[in-house]
Parts: C-alpha cells; structure tokens; sequence
DNA sequence: ATCCTCCCCTAC
DNA sequence: TAAGGTAGGGGAGGAT
C-alpha cells in the first residue's frame, strides 16, 4: 500500500533521477534528516498487514498503524461531516474532491491549517504517507535526501507547494498543481537533457556549444578546476606517448607505481634505518618525525614538476592538463580509488595461477561432502593504509593516525582510512579531513603509500593461499576463505595462525571472522577488530542480529538505509518483522530478498572466484539453433591519460584489457567495444593516416583489409597463421548505427578521462527464471545438471529454494557415492538470447550502440565508439571493449543441429565468420594463438602476413583438391544460380533419399533462406543407417558434392559462419548415413583447401562427436 | 512476458 | 588546495 505502485507511473523523462549524478556534492554533503516516521509508520502498517493482523493485536508495528490510520480516517470523515462548506463550484462537492493530500514536513500554512481547507472544501487529509490514498504531496522545501526519497517511493505523484492549496481557494476552484510543483523537482525535470540532444549540437557546431542550456554548460563548469573544454584536447593529441607509459604501469609491471615512483618498501623484516623522509611540517603533534613507511605526495618529483609547470595564479591552469600536461598522470597516481578500483585486477595477474582452475564452486563439494553448514572465515587487514605506513613507527601506534593527502585543518582532503585511536575519536574513513580535525585536533595524519599497499596485499593474498585453495579476493585488504574442508579441524586456529603469519610477513595485523556463511562472517570479523577474531556459531546469530543497525549489513548503504528509515526500520529486529513479499514488492525481487535474509543472518552465497568462471563441463548447445544462449558479461576499462585517435595505441590497450580478462576466448561469444569520454579532435594533430581511429572503426564495416594489413605489420604480427588482415570476412555485426555514432560525433578523440573497457560475455549456464511461485519440486532436479552450473546459480537457486537445495544434494551424494559425473542429460531449458547487458551497462552518459545478434550470427562485433557527455571530471579517456558471450548448460535431445555455442571449438568458425578481420586483428597474441591451437597444428606459424603460406589440410586423402577445382570451374558454379537454384530441379529428379529430402526441404523453407536451413531439415528428416547403395548413385554424389563446393566458393568471402554451419550438419550426419560421410569426405578437404588459400587456416569443425 | 536501456546503489 | 575510480548487482519503465 504505501509504496504501491498502482498507481501512475513516473516517467523518467519527466522526474528523472539522475541528480546524483549531476550533483557534485553528492555524498559529501552531512546526511540531511529525512522522511518522518510518517512516511515510514504507515507503509509499515500496510505492509505488514496482510500477512500479521491475524495475530494478536499491535503484535507488530503493521497492526498498530494499520488501527491507527484507520481511526484517524474515520476522525477525519467525522470533522469533515461538521465542517465542510460542501459548496465550491460547479460540482456541489468541495473543489477538493477527488484530492488526497499528505504534508511533508513544515510548511506554511500549518499542516493543521492545510487539513482544515481539505475538510472544508471537500479533500482528504492523510497523517501517513500511502501512495494508493495519497493524490498530492504537499511541502514547501525538501532537502536532498527528502528529493531521493520521494523519488523512490512517490513515483508519479505530483509534490506541490501549499499555495496550491490556499490559491485554489481563493479561486474557489481547483486550480492545477502543476504551477505550484516543488522547484528542486521541477528544475532538475528540466535540468535534464537527453546526451543525444547534447551532441547533436556537438555535431553541428563541432565545438562546445556556448548556446548549449545552462544545466548542461553549468554541470560540466560545476566540475571545478578538474574540468576541462575542448580546448585542452590540443594538447594530448601531440603526447600520446605517454599513455603506452601507463598502460605499461597498470598492466606489466607486478607492482604499483603509484605517486611514489622509487620508494622502496621494507616488510618487517628489513630494518628501520634508511626510512623515507617525512616531511614534518605535515606532523602536527611529533616533535620529531616519525618513521613512515611512505612520502607525502608533495615531495614527489612528479608533483614537484607539476608545481613547476604551473602557470601562476589561475587554478583552472594548475588543476588541469591546461597548466600542467601530467596532470592527469599524477593525478590517477595519487587516487586511492584508482588504486582500489585497479588493484583487483593487478591481482588477477599475478594470483591467476593459484585459481587455475579452481571452481570455486565450493558450494558444490561443500553441498555434496559436507551438511548444510559450510565454514566460512573472512579476514580483513586493519585500518590497512594506516597500518602499512605506520607499522614501523610505534611511537604513533596508540596515537589517532589517519591517511589523508592533506594535512590542512581547514582541507577537503577525504581520510581515506584512520586507526582505532582516530576512531575513537569520530574520525572515519571518506571524512573530509577538516571534519576528522575538529574530530580530533591532534589526529597525526600520514601519507599513502601505495606501493607498499601493492605488496603488503601481495603478502596477505600468499599467506592465504598457501592455507586455503579456495579464496574470495573482496578487496586489497579482505578475503574470504572457505575452510569448510577442516571438517572437524579447528577454523579458529587456522584463523589465528593466518593472522599471526599476516602479522610476522607484513608488520600489520589483521583480524578474522568465522561463521556458516559469509554475511555473518563478515559481522563477526567486524566485531572481532581491531587485532582479533571471533566465531560468531549460527545459534547466536539471530541474537547478534536483532539489534544491530541495518547500514552494518553489507549491501545496505545510505539509500537503502533511507528508504528502510521511512518504514521506521532501524535495526535487523525491525526490518524482520516486513514479510519477505512486501520487501520484494518495495525494493524489487532480489534486493528485497536479500534484506529479508540478511536480516536473518541468512546469506547462501558462496566462495567463489569473482568472473574467471568457465563454462561447465556438463554445458551444452544452446537450444535455440544457433541462438547465443544465455550470456555473461564481463568488462574491463581503462582510464587512459590524453585523448588519442591513434588506432595503434587504442589497440594496444585493447589487447592489455584482454589479458586482464583471463578468459580462454573458447568461451567467448563476442566482443564489443566502447570508448567514451571523447573529445573533439584537433585535425591538425590527429594520429598518422593509417592509424586514425575513425579509419579504424569504420573499415570495421568495410572490410578494409589493406588498411589492416598495415596496422598488422606495423605490430611485427609474427605468427599470423590466419592472417586476419586478409581475410575477407563479413562483418556481421556492424552496423551503420555505429559509423553514425562515430559521425555523428564529428571528429572525436578520446579526450583525457575516457577509459577503455572490453565488455565480455562468457557463458554462465542458463539462468533460471525467476519465479518464485513456480518452483518445480525440488525432488525433481537433476542433480548432475545442478553440479555442472556455476556456484552463483546454484547459490541463488538454493536461494529460491531457501536452503533447502543443500540438503538435496546431500542426500544425492549419499545415495551415488561414486559420484561420476555423468554427461548432463536434462531436459529442462531455458535460452535466452541476452546480449543486451554486455553492452548496457557502462556507467557514464555515453550514447551506447549495441552489439545487436544478426539471426543468431553473433561472435564478434566490430568496435562500438560511443560518446560521452560526462558532466562529471573529466579525467582520462574511456575505451570499453564489449563483449558478448553466451552459451547454456541445456541441450534439446531431439534437436539435430549443434549451434556453435555450446562445444569448446565451437566457437572457433563462428569468429572467423563473423569477426570482422580488423578486429580479430588487434586481439592480444594470447587471444591468437588460443584461437590459432584451435586450428591443425601443420599450418605456418612464420608468417607476418599469415596467407603467404598455405597448407592444405590432408585429413582425407580421397580427393586432390587441384582435380575439385577442374571439375569446378567445369559446372561454372551454377548450381546455385537462378530461383530456385539450378540444384533444385537438378536434384528433384533424382532418386537419391537424400537429395530428394533437400528438394522437399527447399520448398518447405523460407524462401532465400540460408541453405543451413535447408540442410538441417532435410538432414533431421532423414532415416538412420542407410544403405548407401539405396541412398544415392556415384552421380548423385558427385552432384552433392559439387552443391557443397560451389556453396563453399559462394560464401568464402562473407559468411563463414554460414559454411561453418552446413558443414557442421554434414558433418554429424554422417553417422546414419554413409552416403552423406562420403559426401563429406569429399567435400571436406576441398573446404579446408579453400580455407587455407582464403585465410591461411583451416576451419575446424569439432563438433565432440569426433 | 521479455528485452532493452538507463540509470541507481554498493563496496573498497 | 586535492587527486570523488572501478566493477558489478539490480530495478524501473518503455519497447517489442
Ligand atoms: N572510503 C574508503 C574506504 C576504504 N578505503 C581504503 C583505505 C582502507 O585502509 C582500505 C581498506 O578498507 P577497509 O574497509 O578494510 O578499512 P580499513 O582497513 O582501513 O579499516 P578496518 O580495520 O575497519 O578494516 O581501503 C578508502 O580509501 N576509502
Ligand atoms: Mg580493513
Ligand atoms: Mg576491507
């Protein structure tokens, strides 16, 4: 009821909500109060109403307000009979009627004041909030966090000023509210303009637009010093040798060249002499410096350059890469976020092997080997960028230390993490750090060092491998191991020994939390900080939770806690009593699941590697012929530091991005890519003519081969076995929306604040649909389908089932002890296509193209630029890479086709197809040669120019592919001339099974249809086992044959994916037909010759059925 | 219904 | 001065 959303819907576009964005002061601002318990008393009521009344009565806050609101009600109906003037125009109703109104917060007039015109004059009056009885909110001012809420829970309802109400009486009619809409909620409906509009003028202009509505220019002149205009893109264009610089720091070297570039950082081992210098004007209680593990920033050279750099005065000019070109480098260098955000996948790299492999499906060996409760210990450094720096100066241990940039009383700087001693205090981390000194005047703050935050993490990570083979990296200074195999074992000494080895090798201390899942976990380690650790045993977990806060839960941030405020839920007692359906209803089917479990200390996640996930073993062909399956999305961005539109640089970033990606391009069902945060470019400046990024992008639909050859052997290619340069691939996926948005743009360059991000799709397994109510029986599972998917499916299907999957499976496991996994025979499916949130979800104001699916054609997709209107700082240039992927775990028995989704090489063909040569170009050499393995093993590996040596794959010694090309050019390929094509008549007459099925197959599918179609129909209508002397004569044979050849001459140069196909169901039909396998025996050298002498490779055709 | 797009939210 | 990045989950609502 009170968030009941019948009623109508908000529109976007007319309130939309994206002023967090927009908002520069967003967070930082202190956290207004906000919506009264009115708002929150009354939903409470109804939502808990429906499922609680029956008990005793005010058994819970729902029955209490429910007979509150109630009473109220009738109050209000019994005023209103004695006071209203019933008169009031043309109605002979009050002029109110129809009109329901809720005061929010103080107005003038009163509230009482306001409920007595509504009495009068025919309206309601509501105390609480209820959006199926409210019509109109009334309020005079809101702060911003009043504005979020009423955009979470009163969609569509109009907010108005209380002059509405006493306007409307003088006039004696009702008068519309819409002059009298709150301004906060009115300008920023105005302050929205849609990006497209935004650039549209770009493009004309090809400049900022000076005329460009004020919202817009004001945002991005809101963005301070940081910000920049076009004018600054002049600049970049010219260094875009320092970007190969960074991407270097982020992607070879092991180890993090923050802002300290040669500080060398001790363990604990090492002695305190030699310390690095401490600028002590930034100490200000130690009369003698301190021994810091770290410098502060400005005794770094590079800062010290910058300063010297600076034009004097203006701050625009010191703030930017106006008066200093390594602004942004230093910039991103100095950025503990930056470092946060990057540092996973630094750690990827260098700890991949110790997840090689590894499911960490956990869940499925803890579900088969162990009951319900698995162990769970989660471990966190304390206040881990004090600690680092400190943890060799003890004079400042039980001193109130914090890491900040900035010492200056009065500063802005963020505390990006302060000790216990600090804590006591008040201070806290993301404080600005003016408000930690009023905290705390003697609050020591200390530099970062973020360098010896790289190899302290290194340190952690080891030790915890070396104890656990299944570990949850969360972030640089947390974990989560699953140490369910001690069994009977002692989790909490393992926790003390980790802790003390933490301590021994890094000089810092950690704590640890132990319990069944790994919500409660991390409850328990936080409890157990500073120094300790603590075993929270699932009977005391509903006891810990009842009291405890709702924002301590993870998940539950300031909005969330907001919006729970309203409903007057404050704790997790409080947020148990709502029934698990109306916090679904109010907060959406997962979130509001996850609250209602949370609450409970409920959490069926499981250890699990973060992306690396592959494809099960059990996962086969998608349904849907051809179709993608379900897909997973994965990206990587960089920031990188000037605007370029040097293809060369962009796609050298695009192979580093891959290889953070780690993923083996089997699994990979496409790529899309996208760079945002461009700019305009200065003509005179851009990139060399061949390596320009608009030539780039838009030989993507052209097949532009010479153009790449160029960028090939610019890159000394040294083992383009298939040269993609060459090959004349169809480029399937793109697409004149995406040369329109490059052209639309005008001319862009990444303008410096742009990242780079791959956007991957890899298989996951099918999801299951959500639906609740339908759940099958759970007996009714399959277990060894259940064991092949992904531990997050299977997580959130025992989710559905509310636990209940973990003892299934533990009854499964008792009754087949041998536990082989058999091939995965089900039944159950569900294919999605779903490319869509590869490409989506980029979190910036880009115009986004997607890489759309072209009849199931799918694999990679040709570069995607977007634009980027940011409003927010501008700070580097974004390339994203998308990629879709996709695959299911289900196979359809009776379906004869295999797509190319599902079988590892599958893939293999459908890229070659589908790629478009310039892409599958710039793939990293690993992407490459896993692509290349894919391929026979004779094929020439020295070439730079892969088609210069070609082999012939001799897999089938039947036929000389010189006498297939005589007989060739004999027919002059005409079978596939005219409509219907000459075979068709050609084959009616014979008496051959199988050509007649063609024929009768021809006329039963779509006109034009792709011969793949055809084939598959023809082929599953087929009978098993043949006699090949029944089935067709040498003639027929022969006119097979040359159906197969001419069709592969045909489609060589578009569409692969096509011949790919066909071949494929050749290829498994011949084992129910021997005329179709010596079809194919025939027919299949002539394909790898003509492959070889288009692409310089073979095409493989594994289909796991050879 | 489901997909697609555009966000919002959260965590470090 | 100060360096408010990055990645993923997921909801709302329009399009289909
Ligand atoms: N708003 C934040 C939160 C965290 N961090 C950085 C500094 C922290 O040291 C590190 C780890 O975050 P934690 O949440 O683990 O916080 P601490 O380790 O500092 O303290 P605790 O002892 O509570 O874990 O991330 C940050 O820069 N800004
Ligand atoms: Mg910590
Ligand atoms: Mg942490």
């Amino acid at each position: 009821m009170s968030f009941d959303s019948s009623r109508s819907k908000r529109s976007r576009g007319s309130n939309p909500s994206s002023s967090d964005r927009t908002n520069p002061s967003k967070q930082k601002k202190p956290r207004n109060r906000t919506l009264g318990p009115a708002w929150g008393a009354n939903s409470i009521s109804s939502v808990s109403s429906k499922s609680s009344s029956k008990r005793s009565p005010f058994a819970n806050f729902g029955s209490y307000m429910e007979e509150k609101n109630r009473k109220l009600r009738e109050q209000f109906d019994t005023d209103a009979s004695t006071s209203s003037v019933g008169g009031g125009s043309s109605s002979g109703k009050g002029i109110f009627s129809g009109v329901s109104i809720f005061v929010d917060g103080f107005t003038v007039p009163s509230n009482q004041e306001l409920r007595g015109y509504m009495l009068k004059h025919g309206g309601r009056f509501e105390n609480y909030f209820s959006k199926s009885r409210v019509t109109h909110i009334i309020c005079s001012n809101l702060p911003d966090s009043k504005v979020k809420n009423l955009r979470a829970f009163s969609r569509g309802l109009p907010v108005v000023k209380p002059t509405w109400v006493l306007d409307s009486v003088a006039a004696d009619r009702l008068l519309s509210w819409i002059p009298y809409q709150l301004e906060q909620l009115v300008s920023e409906t105005r302050a929205q303009q849609k990006l497209s509009s935004f650039f549209a003028l770009k493009n004309i202009s090809s400049i900022v637009n000076p005329e460009l509505p004020m919202n817009i220019h004001g945002k991005i002149e809101e963005e301070g010093p940081l910000s920049k205009n076009d004018g600054t893109v002049v600049k970049f264009l010219s260094e875009v040798g320092n970007i190969t610089k960074h991407g270097d720091l982020l992607g070879e070297d092991s180890s993090y060249q923050g802002q300290e570039s040669s500080t060398e950082v001790r363990n604990s081992e090492s002695s305190p002499g030699g310390e690095s210098s401490v600028k002590e004007s930034h100490q200000s209680s130690p009369n003698k410096a301190p021994t810091l593990d770290s410098n502060f920033c400005t005794d770094n050279k590079n800062a010290k350059e910058s300063l010297d750099t600076t034009c004097s005065g203006d701050s625009i000019m010191r703030h930017s890469t106006l008066g200093d070109p390594n602004f942004i480098e230093n910039y991103f260098k100095s950025s503990r976020l930056h470092f946060i955000g990057t540092w996973r996948n630094r750690y990827r790299k260098r700890f991949s092997s110790k997840m090689n492999g590894v499911k960490y499906g956990s869940c499925n060996d803890n579900m088969l080997l162990n009951s319900s409760e698995s162990v769970i210990l989660h471990v966190d450094m304390d206040c881990f960028f004090v600690s680092v720096v400190i943890r060799n100066s003890p004079e400042l241990y039980d001193k109130p230390v914090a890491v900040c940039h900035s010492d200056n009383p009065k500063g802005t700087a963020e505390i990006s993490s302060a000790n216990y001693p600090a804590r006591d205090y008040g201070v806290r981390a993301g404080m600005f750090v003016r408000d930690a000194k009023a905290h705390c005047p003697h609050l020591v703050i200390v530099p970062y060092n973020f360098e010896a935050y790289e190899v302290v993490a290194d340190q952690f990570y080891a030790i915890l491998h070396k104890h656990c083979n299944k570990v949850q990296a969360v972030s640089c200074d947390e974990a989560f191991l699953d140490v369910t195999f001690l069994e009977g074992g002692d989790p909490e000494k393992l926790a003390s020994t980790i802790r003390q080895e933490i301590a021994d090798t890094t000089g810092c201390t950690a704590s640890a939390g132990i319990a069944g899942n790994l919500l409660v976990a991390r409850l328990a380690t936080r409890i157990a900080k500073p120094n300790g650790q603590c075993f929270i045993p699932s009977e005391k977990v509903d006891d810990y939770l009842k009291d405890l806060l709702i924002k301590a839960l993870p998940g539950i941030g300031p909005a969330i806690q907001e919006k729970l405020k309203s409903l007057d839920v404050h704790n997790c007692g409080q947020l148990r009593m709502i029934p698990r359906e109306d916090l679904q209803r109010d907060f959406g089917p997962k979130l509001g699941n996850m609250l209602w479990n949370s609450s409970r200390g409920i959490d069926n996640r499981m250890v699990s590697v973060v992306q690396v996930k592959k494809r099960r073993k059990g996962a086969d062909e998608p349904m849907k012929y051809m179709g993608c399956g379900n897909c997973e999305n994965i990206s990587r961005s960089m920031t990188i530091l000037k605007a370029t539109d040097n293809a060369n640089i962009l796609q050298r970033i695009v192979r580093q991005l891959f290889g953070y990606l780690n993923i083996d391009v089997k699994e990979v069902r496409g790529i899309g890519l996208q760079i945002s945060k461009l700019d305009d470019t200065d003509m005179s400046k851009q990139g060399h003519e061949d390596n320009k990024l608009d030539l780039w992008l838009a030989s993507a639909s052209d097949n532009s081969r010479e153009q790449f050859g160029t960028v090939s052997s610019s890159q000394g290619n040294t083992n383009g076995d298939v040269s993609l340069s060459n090959a004349r691939c169809k480029s399937i996926l793109v697409n004149q929306e995406f040369r329109d948005t490059v052209h639309n743009s005008g001319r862009c360059v990444d303008a410096p604040g742009s990242s780079f991000q791959p956007h991957i799709n890899q298989p996951s397994g099918a999801r299951i649909t959500e639906e609740p109510t339908i759940l099958p029986p759970i007996c009714s599972i399959d277990v060894e389908v259940l064991k092949s998917l992904p531990p997050e499916i299977i997580s959130e299907i025992n989710d559905m089932y509310s636990g209940r999957l973990t003892e299934f499976l533990e009854v499964n496991k008792m009754k087949d002890d041998k536990g082989s996994v058999s091939d995965c025979t089900t039944s159950y499916s569900e294919v999605k296509s779903n490319g869509s949130k590869a490409i989506h979800d980029l979190k910036d104001y880009s115009t986004r193209n997607s890489v759309t699916r072209n009849k199931g054609k799918l694999p990679f997709s040709s570069p995607v630029v977007s634009q980027n209107g940011s409003p927010t700082k501008d700070k580097g240039n974004s390339l994203q890479v998308l990629q879709t992927a996709s695959t299911s775990f289900l196979r359809s028995s009776d379906f004869p086709v295999t797509s190319m989704g599902m079988v590892k090489s599958d893939l293999m063909p459908v890229s070659l197809s589908q790629v478009d040569a310039s892409i599958l170009q710039q793939l990293p050499e690993e992407l490459k040669v896993d692509l290349l393995d894919l391929l026979p093993p004779h094929r020439p590996k020295d070439t730079a120019a892969g088609s210069s040596g070609i082999s012939v794959h001799n897999g089938s010694e039947n036929i000389n592919p010189e006498t297939s090309v005589d007989q060739l050019d004999e027919l002059s390929c005409n079978l596939w001339m005219g409509d219907p094509p000459k075979w068709v008549e050609k084959f009616e007459v014979s008496n051959c099974t199988v050509l007649k099925s063609l024929v009768k197959s021809y006329y039963q599918s779509e006109r034009n249809g792709p011969f793949s179609t055809i084939l598959q129909f023809a082929l599953s209508s087929l009978p098993h086992f043949t006699d090949l002397k029944v089935e067709g004569l040498e003639e027929d044979l022969f006119s097979l044959c040359e159906l197969f050849k001419q069709y592969v001459q045909l489609k060589i140069d578009s569409d692969i994916e096509e011949i790919y196909i066909c071949f494929r169901l050749l290829k498994r039909s011949t084992i129910k037909s021997e005329f179709l396998l010596e079809v194919y025996n025939v027919v299949h050298p002539f394909l790898q010759a003509s492959m070889n002498e288009n692409y310089g490779g073979n095409l493989q055709l594994y289909d796991g059925l050879s």
